[in-house]
DNA sequence: ACGTAAGTGGAAACTGCATTCCACATACTG
DNA sequence: CAGTATGTGGAATGCAGTTTCCACTTACGT
């Protein structure tokens, strides 16, 4: 993946907004700091310390606050990239002649995106709940895989219980192995899923059990209900 | 574990060590602070602020540090006691005559400690991530639910290739469930563990699909690998 | 009842951060 | 090749938390 590096502003001609765009040294300067971004997040999870970004980028702490004034948005601008990303391998996933194929692949390949990137579980669970702007994207991305559900239930290969809402909860449950010592959590991780993916099939004929209900929560759900103060996934293990 | 605590317990007389034993008023205020502690972790975590739980306990923070000189010896004072709890069910699951029931019933209530607590889960990592002290304990735990697992085995309720290590998959994948909003979590580790269980049961004879290996991490294993500062390795410099 | 060591709270000094300010540098426009 | 708006790094500020200090209580043994 290249690219992403771009100035926001880049307006398509025409106009120009109050900051048509960048000096060329600063765009490059805005490229180092999202690169270094990327990394710091990926490593130590989206609360690395700012001055460490901007150490890592080489540039001054004040050109790090004055491209991306809040954490906040210097997340939005990496993680954008990979919400992107996420979208496309669903959209393969949909695109699988073989349904039950194509959701297995979905399950596997987020699940290896959390386990390799720290950062993107946490910026996708903070995202999810305190910006209520993922929404529409995550409207296609629901009603795709919705649909994917479906057509597997159909095809008689995911049982009929399976609800949609359980992909947060796949979620969840992975990022929390992802929180396990860095050597064991891919295998923890694959074993998760693997577990998960047989409770998931119809087997056989049928003798499946009944669940507990799910618990339906949907997006604008953990939105609603987004705690003020602080609600992170895990404190994974740390040096005292 | 212990002893970083000092004092506490009354001596069972004869001997003096260097400091006997609290005064009374001090002694409740020490029982006030753990109180105050134990709700306040099981609430927010952890990381609650010392001051927070000073002020709960209706002490002065000198008089939560003089007491607990740092924060980990406040952790393990707070979950000595819950780590007891565990075990008790643990044995009592052990002692289950129907040993796949004993099994579900102890998978089950654990989660449940985990939903509930949010600062028993972070105690418990951080735990056996820093600190080989549990490591006496968890000895004797390990080899009781070992025993289980192959009870339920032998008696053809649970899959031949389930791995006592697994236990930890169970408790990282439900501490990442526990993770989300408040009014979710507990749904959603009921529905998550019932899907793990599902798998785990040997269902009609045979046609399990094989599984990819366990990762085998045992508890020293996780000590071993925990970084003393900050672990940090991988992720080599990319490109921009 | 009283002397005193043990215990106390609140304020002060220290952290490790994020955020702002400002004197200086340099890309771009003409 | 200026002139200037746009950028810059580092030092100063502010803040939230922890840790320490100390003049003041109070439980306990006698």
């Amino acid at each position: 993946m290249a690219e992403s590096t771009q100035i926001e502003a880049q307006e398509p001609d025409g106009f120009a907004p109050a900051r048509p765009r960048l000096r060329a040294d600063a765009a490059q300067n805005r490229a180092r700091i999202v690169a270094a971004a990327r990394q710091l997040f990926a490593d130590r999870g989206i609360d690395a310390p700012m001055a460490a970004i901007a150490r890592r980028a080489g540039v001054g702490a004040a050109t790090l606050f004055r491209r991306f004034p809040d954490r906040r948005s210097l997340i939005d601008e990496v993680f954008s990239t990979q919400i992107t990303h996420c979208e496309s391998i669903l959209d393969d996933a949909a695109a699988d002649p073989d349904p039950w194929h194509g959701f297995c692949r979905f399950v596997d390949e987020l699940g290896r995106m959390q386990v390799e990137d720290r950062g993107f579980t946490e910026a996708f669970i903070t995202t999810i709940t305190e910006d209520s702007g993922v929404n529409e994207k995550s409207n296609h991305a629901e009603a795709t895989f919705a649909k994917l559900v479906c057509r597997a239930q159909d095809a008689g290969r995911l049982r009929r219980d399976f609800d949609p809402s359980d992909l947060l909860l796949i979620f969840f449950a992975n990022s929390g192995v992802s929180a396990a010592p860095p050597e064991h959590a891919h295998d923890l991780s694959r074993r998760l899923i693997a577990y998960l993916l047989q409770s998931f099939e119809t087997k056989g004929r049928d003798d499946q059990e009944p669940l507990p209900r799910p618990s339906r929560m949907a997006l604008k759900d953990v939105f609603e209900s987004a705690s003020p103060t602080d609600r992170r996934p895990l404190t994974p293990p740390a040096g005292p």
